[in-house]
Formats: structure tokens, sequence, C-alpha cells
DNA sequence: CGTTAGTTTGAGAGGACTCAAAGTCTGTGG
DNA sequence: CCACAGACTTTGAGTCCTCTCAAACTAACG
């Protein structure tokens, strides 16, 4: 898949572009390859790019009281960055790792942000990229503020069925903030109904 | 206070400005004012502005399985808006009231991208205070993520004292995610420490 | 086939919730 | 100016969900 259609496949996901602006966008990605256990941003280096997830899978996680807690998980179609490091220039506080073999397609953002001064809808992508990540940190906060853990599990289950099929079970248990051993009987219970 | 005034104090908090930028800005302030209890945004109608508070107290809510649920209290300095309805064009789900008289200055979202194309220094700021909302709407999450109900309670009272000083228990409580029982528990404790 | 990591099952503890009752405060009307 | 209604806030008792700690089980890999 070559960069070109990979901007094309961004534009259908997150905003309509013109053919110009799908060119300008082609031409600043940059093609990546990461093996499982592969670290794409390290805890501590400033997040200068955003990833657009063309295939595998990736998680977002930290470390808070010496224990790893997931953040996110990101697959095809998705796209990861640490948006406070991009922002503030200031240095991640988040690890970005491959789970699976994934192929990611990088986006700069010193470059995006020069190419929206010369094309405009790049910078109307850009905003519909970061509103969608703030929407859906508040569709998740809302989950976890109102749901008990079998909730929980059920609607990642039915709403992203990909991150249980694909991550391991201790990291879907810190995303979905409860103990893997709450997991296994969530699950058990599960099968039960 | 007029809107240049207004305008000139949103460039200093949120993201410098030339002074022809202040200019456009202050021409697209509207002044409001609300009593105590008054609506600002009524859950259901389409939020089209953000509202800076110059003065005063608001508080965004909304009802989740018919019981009043704070997401946020906004005061001096704070920009308020739901952020999902204005991105979106859809009726908003949050409802946002004045707790006090309090002096809003409204931002229209159609004049704001309007002028945004003739004045690309007002995109920034937009994009910084959009940015702002989600970073501290991830720091809130953190919170409620890693902390108890006493160690939230601490935080909010060392990070925005306002909030327990002007606003009414009860909502505190549903902001601190807990019932008013445990808040009241929970101020008991802090005064024997 | 043994080692090791990951998952499941069990027992017990604790934090926050619910329901209920008592105590405080505030504003209005006699 | 006092008395009382109504709304908060506090205190108490009991319950439940999820956590911790521990042990048993399973699966994957060399």
């Amino acid at each position: 898949m070559d960069t070109r259609d990979v901007a094309r496949e961004i534009a259908r996901r997150y905003c309509r572009l013109e053919p110009a602006s799908i060119e300008r966008l082609a031409e600043l990605l940059i093609p990546m390859k990461f093996m499982r256990g592969d670290i794409i941003l390290q805890e501590g280096e400033e997040c200068k790019c955003m990833y657009y997830v063309e295939r595998g899978m990736v998680r977002q996680y930290y470390f808070k009281n010496g224990k790893d807690v997931t953040e996110h998980f990101s697959f095809e179609g998705r796209i990861v960055w640490c948006i406070e490091s991009l922002l503030t220039h200031k240095p991640s506080q988040i690890t970005i790792e491959a789970l699976e073999t994934s192929y990611l397609y990088a986006l700069p953002r010193k470059e995006l942000f020069a190419a929206i001064d010369t094309c405009p809808e790049l910078g109307i992508l850009y905003r519909k990229i970061t509103e969608h990540a703030l929407i859906s940190s508040q569709h998740h906060a809302d989950s976890q503020r109102f749901e008990n853990a079998q909730e929980r599990y059920e609607r990642l289950l039915s709403e992203k069925p990909e991150i249980i099929l694909r991550a391991p079970m201790i990291h879907v248990a810190s995303f979905l903030q409860m103990t893997p051993e709450t997991l296994s009987r969530v699950r058990a219970n599960h099968e039960k109904k």
C-alpha cells in the first residue's frame, strides 16, 4: 500500500479532502514497520508525529506507582500519538508499543503544520483528528464512570471486539480498569449467560 | 470591562495574539449576564458558542439514569462549552447553568471560523483552547482513576479551592464522583488531620 | 517434559454505596 | 423577632463490588 492510498484512507475516515490535499498529505506520510514488542514511542521522548495504523495493533501505556497502566489500544484505521507531548513539546509520559507486526504511517507534526499554511484543508483534518480523540476519550471516561466491571467488559466486547480478541488479557484488564482476576471472573460470568 | 479587555485577557491566558487579532477577537465577543440558576445552554439545544467566564461560576451537568451528574465547574478565566455539540452540530447532552451572577462573553463558532479564514492566529487560539480542554479532561480522568475519595477531595481543595468554597456540596460530590454522604465523611476526616 | 508466564478459583478485607434517621441552617410568615 | 418548614449535611448500620493475597491450574516453549 503506498502513501497515496493511505492518504485516501485517512481522508475517508476522518475528513473528506480535495485530490490536491490528498496529494499533499501523501507526501508527508512516512511508512514504518514494527514487530511485536517494538517501541514506537518511548516514555521521555518528545512525540513529534501522529501515526496512522494501516495494519496491526499498538498499545499506549504508562507507569503509575510502578504499575503498567494501559491507556489505549489502536488498530487498523486509528491514529495514535501522545496528545500532551505533541501539543506541549514536552517529553511523553506514555510509551507506545506494537502488540503485533504493525504497519504505521508517521505524520510529522512540524511538516504537517507547515503544510497547513498552504493547504487549509489539512488544518481541518488535524482539527477533526484531535476532536475525534477528545470525544472518544470522553466516551471512555463515561463508561468508566457509570458502569461496573461486567458492563465495561460487555461494552468493549460489543464495540471493539478486536481488542479482546487480539490483546493480552493482562492489558485488557488494565485498560478496563480492573484486576486480571476480576476480568477472569467477569468473562466466566459472561460465558454462563 | 469591554470586549477588547476581555480579548486581551483571553490572549494572555490561552495564546499570545497580535494586536490586530485581538481586535478581530474583540469584535466577535458578545457580553452576557446570567443570574444564579439561569440556564446558559439547555440540553437538547445545539451549542453554537464558547463562553469565556469573566466573572462568576457556572456548572455543566447532564442527567444519567435520572440523576444530575456534574461534569465540570468553570469560573473566572475559563472557557466553557459543550465540546461534542459544538463539533458535531448535534444537540447538546449537557446543560450549563450559572451558580452565581455571572458575566460571560460568548464566542460564536460560526463567526469564529469565518474569522479564522482571514486571521490564522485565531485558528491557533481555537486549537489551543481545544487542546487545553483535552489535556485537562485527561488529568481529571487520571485523578478519578488512581485516587480514592479522600485523595480526590484533597486534590480539588488544593488545586481548585474556588469550587469547594463556592459551589453547593451536592454538586461538588457528584463532580468528585462520590455520594454526598461520602463527601461529608471525607471532609470530617480532613478536619481531624 | 520441565520451566515459566498467564489464567482461574477461593477466601477475606475494605472502600464506597444505599437506606434511614438525626441534626443544622436558612428564609419566610405570623 | 421568633417559630417552623424545607433543604442540606452529618452520622450510623448494613451490603456489595472489587481488590489483595494465595494457591491451583493451563498452556506455550525450548
